[in-house]
RNA sequence: GUGGCCGUAGCUCAAGAGUCAGAGCGCUUGGCUGUGAACCAGGCGAUCCAGGUGCGAGUCCCGGCGGUCACCCCA
């Protein structure tokens, strides 16, 4: 019987939690500053709240079960559906412009690769009731780039690369592309600065495209041939992102659901860590008319962004510093004559009843033997319980300086607050 | 779904087909009965699983499982 960890799923030992939960933290306190507001839903849903959008490969790729009633059900591989069905619900009842986040495990069945395993975690960021425009665009495109920003990131180590789906149809259709074709072409443009450019022209030709012509339209001003981009631009440059954003018709995502503006996040790699845009009908769609709420909105996913923030020596050593802090207590009690153990215990019971982080040892240990565990917890503070009860030393561990204070709880909180 | 590379201790690695699979880090006990480092001595701990070839397999072959990377795809 295999008793091992799944693949694609892994577990978090206290260190690496230390630091993944820094991270969402970190989302949480960024998206409260934009005056998102945080929801959750259930992490598993009818099989069929996901066929009804997408079939084939997707379905596939589902984790999904018969339970013990006979229903099928699925955990879920994206919040959309779910966020949908919720905004429905109430959407009538609520002041727009919705502005909704989430942290939240998903669930898909990959093969796991670098970036990608079975069970990640999302944040989804979306703001439904606010037809499309530069300004609302702006605001989620300002808070996916404030999510970098917040762990020391800046231009250099990340770019937000933005594009509108109505561009290229409108291409297209100047050069009398069969529309059906456009999908087809989408996939060509996506892999243009990956695939070799004979296979790419190959490719256009077949679609009655000539190469250069494409070429020439990547390099123009995409706000040229779409006015919006260009007000677009502008917004995020008053945001101050201007050093971070950058217009680019190479950015068309996959889905087909997007209805205009669309933008990927970038690590130096040339790597796409998160992505969104605008998706007017899908709520429509999936609540089957019940509602139509214009949407934008994106995703982040906790390994694309953990490979990011790796990418940036700075960045990662502060991060791993905090997780440490978070990990270590801010006191260790030495018990250096057991026949006041009681009377330490009791003193450190206050100290955790007001809120510090209090170690000591279970048992009896030598002095110099708890000095080396506080060391190694990472302790700021040492008290020391001993002969001159009430009396106790409060030692600053790093700079191994040490005061006398009365052990009151007050006196000794006072001295390991600083 | 396809393919490359890789599985030896908790971690990083060593061991030409040949004795009893080693080291560093780690953890632990003591040296050290009221002050942390370093040091010294001891202890803990491994060949992913199952077949095959060989006198002999960690090493070669096959299958499985697992990891990793890339492709595909990416809600």
């Amino acid at each position: 019987m295999n008793t091992q960890l799944l693949t694609g799923f892994q577990e978090w030992h206290p260190a690496e939690f230390a630091a993944r939960r820094r991270v969402f933290e970190t989302w949480r306190r960024v998206c409260r500053a934009h005056a998102f507001v945080e929801y959750d839903g259930p992490v598993l849903e009818p099989a069929a709240l996901y066929r009804k959008k997408s079939g084939g490969e997707l379905v596939g790729q589902l984790f999904a079960f018969t339970d013990q009633g006979g229903e099928e059900v699925a955990l879920r591989p994206e919040m959309t559906p779910t966020l949908a069905r919720m905004v429905a619900a109430r959407q009538a009842q609520m002041r727009k412009p919705l502005k909704w986040f989430s942290i939240a495990p998903f669930f898909r069945y990959e093969r796991p690769q670098k970036g990608r395993r079975r069970e990640f975690t999302q944040l989804n960021c979306d703001l439904f009731g606010e037809a499309a425009g530069p300004i609302a665009d702006a605001e989620v495109i300002a808070l996916a780039a404030a999510l970098p920003r917040a762990f020391g990131l800046g231009a250099g180590d990340f770019t937000i690369r933005i594009s509108d789906r109505s561009l290229w149809p409108a291409f297209l259709a100047a050069r009398g592309v069969d529309v059906a074709r456009t999908d087809e072409f989408l996939a060509v443009v996506d892999k243009v600065e990956r695939a070799p450019a004979v296979e790419t022209d190959a490719k256009l030709a077949a679609l009655g495209l000539d190469g250069s012509d494409v070429r020439a339209f990547l390099a123009a001003d995409p706000a040229a041939a779409l006015p919006s981009l260009g007000a677009l631009r502008e917004e995020l440059g008053a945001r101050g992102l201007g050093d971070v954003v950058r217009l680019d018709p190479t950015i068309v995502r996959g889905l087909a659901y997007y209805t205009g503006m669309v933008f990927e996040i970038f690590g130096p790699t040339g790597r796409a860590v998160a992505g969104g845009g605008r998706y007017d009908g899908l709520v429509a769609t999936l609540t089957d008319g019940a509602a139509n709420l214009p949407a934008v909105g994106f995703a982040i996913g906790d390994v694309t962004f953990a490979d990011l923030l790796r990418a940036s020596p700075v960045a990662s050593a502060r991060l791993a510093a905090a997780a440490r802090e978070d990990l270590a207590p801010r006191v260790y009690g030495v018990i250096a004559d057991e026949t006041r153990r009681a009377d330490g215990v009791r003193l450190f019971a206050a100290l955790r009843a007001a809120g510090a982080s209090v170690e000591y040892p279970l048992g009896p240990m030598k002095v110099g033997k708890q000095f080396g565990a506080a060391e190694q917890l990472g302790a700021r503070f040492a008290v020391v319980i001993g002969g001159e009860w009430p009396e106790v030393k409060v030692k600053t561990l790093a700079t191994r300086e040490e005061q006398a204070v009365q052990g009151m709880p007050e006196a000794v909180l006072a001295a390991v607050s600083q």
